[in-house]
DNA sequence: CCGCATACATAGGCAGACTATAGTAGCTTG
DNA sequence: CAAGCTACTATAGTCTGCCTATGTATGCGG
């Protein structure tokens, strides 16, 4: 069963399969995302292709246009410094804020 | 530094702490909540009461109103079946939707 | 050459939380 | 005993952010 992308954490997910991995285009990410999570999180492109603009804006990843593996032209996405360091950012309020709700929904 | 409620959770922070404490009118789950997350989440009034209508019309809660310790009205929210049941979804979907974030973000 | 997978992009919609505002009533303090 | 603070409920309107739907283009396999 497929699940929507919990809001607030696409920026995180396509963050870190960039840090993975270096530089990947958008339908890589997609498809990475959704593989390792065995289908649970499954990015929309209408979810993808704006946030990736989005991002070129705050300078998080710059693009450039290459050819794939498959002959095919793509936008390979790289992280920037500044993008590495949202990144850091993101992934500690998650863990802030996880911890938080466990607190609520497990009680010791 | 607080946060906002992660759109999708505040619905599962509320029936919890029903579920935990027995009934409790509003103001006294925002509050539940807020201490128990050390300020980190904090339900606005605007987010509080609206959900809480939404619930009373879904089932999952019934309300009544009664004096509180402080000789105050106020109305007081028990957790129906249908209640209980809808926790007990939302905790498992909440558990596996961040199993799969983490194998994204944590990765082995 | 047809169909499918790959690949990018945008317009418009909608859910769900927030801000702002309003009102009532009991306690507390000077 | 008046004023102000806290407890408590409630609603209208806004905004953020992801989704649905749609359109375009191209390489490869049968």
């Amino acid at each position: 069963m497929r699940t929507e992308i919990p809001p607030g954490t696409l920026y995180m997910l396509i963050l870190k399969a960039l840090a993975r991995f270096g530089p990947m285009h958008g339908y890589g990410i997609a498809l990475h995302i959704q593989q390792t999570t065995e289908d649970v999180l499954v990015v929309e492109e209408g979810s993808l292709y704006p946030a990736l603009q989005r991002m070129l804006v705050k300078d998080w990843v710059k693009a450039e246009w290459r050819q794939t593996e498959n002959n095919r032209r793509a936008r390979y996405y790289t992280l920037t410094p500044l993008g590495r360091k949202q990144l850091d950012t993101e992934i500690r309020e998650f863990e802030r804020v996880m911890t938080a709700i466990r607190r609520v929904i497990q009680p010791a």
